[in-house]
RNA sequence: GGGAGCAUAGCUCAGCUGGGAGAGCAUCUGCCUUACAAGCAGAGGGUCACAGGUUCGAGCCCUGUUGUUCCCACCA
């Protein structure tokens, strides 16, 4: 057989392991009419950058899951996500043309689309790299999908669609834009924060001279684009005003008084001028009314020409000159400081400039309808499941989705224009003539926001709209998983896309995970700094460690803090598996044949498979209900207390003893390795992978080996508990003799006091390698003076040995003991003596109650004897 | 303004449908016991934020309070 290295070097193996199974296709999906298909939707790696923590926690999350899944005999596949960042994309490429003293339009449209691919494979191999090194099961080869030609076709499909039933419409609305993105961006996209600003009060004055209206405003150089000034109806102060005209201060343009319900009575003065072209809420006042819509900015944010005073100037200094120009007309009252919200571009942090102009909306409340109730009815569950009130308070409120976007990256908007005659057509041809005067049609120059195909994600990777059998057989999906910072971008917007194109939820269970936040809680951002790279801390620890580390000690929907020591935590029992497995091997002898359990199963060995067949039983319960942090934990302890700790030191006597117990002792542990190694393959899968290759000679896979689920004939709970027993008694020696710091050379008869005499006289050869026993001795009434006394609560252990015990300290001890036993009969006898307890609790209960009553004073009588053995 | 989360050991966090509070790290005490010092055997350490309520019984359920984080909307 062969060894394991003496120490455990991830580095060592991992890659090796990555490329076999990629060599055996192990990832590879089939569709398998035998086997139950379960597939995964995973958000995407952005591809042009590098891979963070977020999405290392979405690869191990779903590739635990999915290893699950496959060792039970699914066949899984997963559906890899798409390029989200398509504003970031763009921004960077040109970035990179400008250092070049190239902008896009000297590339052109086709130019500019084929460096950017070339930019972008560049980034694809890393990212590639990096999820393989996370020891991501996703098979690249299969799924690799961006914006090929296959889901082109089911953006424009859907597209036509949507506009054919008039859920598309083009239409001028007041939007955000972004002027250093120089694109809209969707109301999701725009983060608010709080800025220090002013607040100017101003003076308009009517225009029949016959006084004017005081006003305040926060951005004063939106003036120049004044339309109106509004009061509300009901305002008693101003019921002359309106219908009045006021001359609009700089620019000497007389607008009128409207009346609208919008203005806030209380607030201010009651009046507020109307900026249409420059405010949602005035855009809405001005339709009412009817009011022009002045834009007076450019795409950057700067004045327009029509104004040729400002002409130029960006929007804060225009700002600066307005204030100074309104002071020295006498219209600016005054100045005070004010704290408001100012939106901001969620990608590049630049205050978004509300704006009118022509862009592409999705008719959102009818295609939300059934999206809703696809979660209402549990069709679609979010785990954990508060998570689908976020969803519902975006979905019930949802306003229509602005979906053009002034890029080039990015799926084009399958509409064109007749410059000859105006006609506009929506089609999914390339190369589409107008059809009403023949002439050729000129594309409407936007692109889709990225989301818009995003959402279609689950089948247009898939297929769709062709009726394929993979489409056939994986859609629809079962399991997506990603943070809830995503739920309204994407989650949200696939559920609609599937509900209406496809009739059916795009998936059955919705994982969200929290944020990986750094040791001080703070989000990882690249403007902190603070971000931590995957695959430096794979390559100090190992892919296992992170994975481990990931998926452990935290549960659905929380935030997670990053720290080293996590990691290192996960790195130690790695270690300690590795430890474990290699002394295991080198005890095997060469010739050694796993021949599975044997047919005679000493105590500790029905102990160790009964304590394992739990542990499969919780494990798949745990993951079944995505408890992932929950089953980590489990296979933690098992693998570390019960197996280490606890079964190798017991086999360790039978080992030095040689013969068939030894032989059956061999086929015990690793019939139990095997099976840890199976449990935690998903959790950890190269090390499990390394180790089983060795345990088996390179015979075999585990990633091709089955889950372990429990098994009734693996069951020996009596026995176990009986055990159970004898680690009490062992542990309670150990504490005596800790306590007193007899040392570990010191051996000592013992001396048993217990009706299950049976139970430890077959024990005894643990007493003997464990604690130091020469020999045990089982009776009734011992009479020791000065000896140690190891109580449990159905053994009591006499230690005798005179020349080391303290009398003083084992007294302290033994008075500890009776107060611990003390107070434990004090507790359940108040229980049991509470008359609503036992009408009340549950029979099983009571019971417990009972026998945890008897057990007590039975160890306290025992305690108590030995004190007075001292007096 | 609307909604949600969190508050548990010194630190980071678990604790599933209510049945005597757990882990890792840190601290302290012994150990190089031939797989592992990245280890072994032990110990100490908690009014489960606060105040009420429901219940035989509350870390868990209900109400309120405080602190904190986040999401959504946004008043010029």
């Amino acid at each position: 057989m062969k060894e394991l290295a003496k120490n455990y070097d991830p580095q060592a193996f991992e890659d090796r392991i990555y490329q076999q199974w990629m060599a055996k296709r192990c990832f590879h999906a089939e569709a398998d009419p035998k086997k139950i298909p379960y597939t995964i939707v995973i958000p995407p790696p952005n591809v042009t950058g590098q891979l963070h923590m977020g999405h290392a926690l979405d690869e191990t999350l779903q590739d635990i899951l999915i290893r699950w899944k496959r060792m039970s005999g699914y066949s899984t596949l997963w559906l890899p996500g798409t390029d989200h960042a398509a504003i970031a994309t763009e921004a960077k490429i040109v970035e990179a043309l400008r250092k070049e003293g190239l902008t896009k339009d000297d590339l052109g449209r086709d130019g500019f689309m084929k460096r950017a691919w070339a930019w972008k494979e560049q980034y694809a191999g890393r990212i590639d790299q990096q999820l393989m090194k996370l020891g991501s099961s996703c098979d690249w080869e299969r799924e690799r999908f961006t914006m090929d030609e296959g889901c082109s076709a089911a953006v424009k499909e859907v597209f036509v669609k949507y506009y054919e039933k008039g859920l598309i419409y083009r239409g001028e609305r007041i939007i955000n834009w972004c002027p250093h993105c120089l694109t809209s961006i969707s109301n999701a996209e725009v983060t608010y924060e709080e800025q220090e600003g002013h607040f100017w009060h101003l003076r308009y004055p009517f225009a029949d001279g016959s006084g004017h209206l005081l006003l305040a405003t926060t951005r004063p150089e939106t003036l120049l684009g004044d339309t109106a000034v509004a009061v509300n109806p009901k305002d008693p102060r101003y019921k002359d005003a309106v219908g009045k005209t006021v001359i609009l201060p700089l620019v000497g343009r007389e607008i009128p008084v409207v009346a609208d319900s919008y203005v806030d009575m209380d607030f201010g003065t009651g009046v507020v001028k109307i900026t249409p072209a420059h405010d949602p809420n005035d855009f809405m006042v001005g339709q009412r009314h009817n009011l022009p819509v002045l834009n007076v900015m450019t795409d950057d944010a700067k004045i327009t020409e029509d104004y040729p005073k400002y002409a130029g100037m960006d929007r804060y200094e225009a700002r600066k000159a307005i204030v100074a120009d309104l002071e020295a007309g006498g219209f600016l009252l005054k100045t005070e400081p004010h704290v408001h919200n100012v939106g901001t571009c969620y990608r590049c942090g630049t205050t978004v400039e509300p704006r009118v102009s022509l862009q592409w909306f999705v008719r959102m409340d009818e295609l939300a309808k059934p999206a809703i109730e696809a979660v209402r009815s549990g069709d679609i569950k979010f785990v954990p499941e508060r998570f689908d009130k976020l969803y519902f308070n975006w979905m019930e409120d949802i306003r229509d989705w602005c979906i053009s976007r002034q890029l080039w990256w990015g799926h084009r908007i399958p509409a064109f224009y007749c410059d000859d005659c105006g006609e506009l057509t929506v089609t999914a041809e390339d190369s589409a003539v107008c059809p009403k005067c023949g002439k050729p049609m000129r594309q409407d120059p936007d692109t889709l926001d990225t989301w818009f195909s995003s959402a279609l994600w689950p089948f247009s990777t898939l297929g769709w709209p062709e009726k394929t059998d993979d489409l056939q057989y994986f859609y629809p999906t079962d399991t997506l998983v990603t943070g809830y910072d995503i739920i309204t971008f994407w989650v949200s917007r696939m559920i609609v896309a599937a509900m209406e194109h496809t009739e059916q939820a795009p998936f059955k269970t919705v994982l969200i995970h929290g944020l990986v936040r750094d040791a001080q809680g703070r989000k990882m951002s690249k403007s902190l700094g603070n971000g931590i790279d995957p695959l430096e801390i794979i390559d100090s620890y190992g892919a296992d460690a992170l994975r481990f580390m990931l998926a452990t000690g935290n549960s659905p929907g929380n935030d997670m803090r990053f720290t080293d020591d996590k990691v290192k935590a996960a790195r130690n029992f790695a270690n300690k598996l590795w430890n474990a497995s290699r002394f295991v091997m080198m005890n095997l002898p060469d010739d050694f044949v796993f021949t599975g359990l044997p047919a005679e199963l000493r105590m500790e060995d029905k102990w160790i498979v009964s304590r394992f067949n739990q542990l499969a039983k919780d494990v798949n319960d745990n993951l079944d209900r995505f408890e992932l942090g929950v089953a980590s934990t489990k296979l933690y302890d098992f693998i570390w207390d019960v197996y280490c700790d606890w079964y190798i030191e017991l086999t360790k006597p039978r080992m030095r003893a040689g013969g068939q117990t030894r032989a059956d002792a061999e086929q015990v542990l690793v019939w139990v390795l095997r099976g840890m190694l199976k449990l935690l393959h998903p959790f950890m899968p190269f090390i499990t992978e390394e180790i089983w290759q060795v345990l088996t000679d390179g015979e075999s896979m585990i990633i091709l080996e089955d889950f372990p689920v429990w098994k009734d004939e693996l069951d020996f709970t009596q026995t176990a508990n009986d055990f159970d027993k004898v680690i009490a008694a062992i542990k309670a020696v150990r504490m005596s003799r800790m306590e007193l710091n007899v040392p570990n050379s010191v051996r000592a008869k013992l001396y048993f006091e217990t009706l299950e005499v049976d139970l430890f006289s077959a024990a005894s050869i643990f007493f003997e390698n464990m604690v130091g026993a020469t020999e045990l001795e089982f009776g009734q009434n011992y009479q020791f003076k000065n000896a140690l006394t190891a109580v449990t609560d159905c053994a009591r252990i006499f230690i005798p040995m005179e020349q080391l015990v303290d009398r003083e300290k084992e007294l302290a001890r033994l008075a500890k003991e009776e107060e611990k036993a003390r107070q434990e009969i004090a507790f359940t006898e108040k229980k049991l003596s509470n008359e609503g307890f036992c009408a009340k609790a549950p029979a099983q209960l009571i019971q417990n109650e009972r026998e945890k009553l008897a057990k007590a004073k039975e160890k306290l009588a025992k305690v108590l004897e030995s004190i007075a053995a001292w007096q």
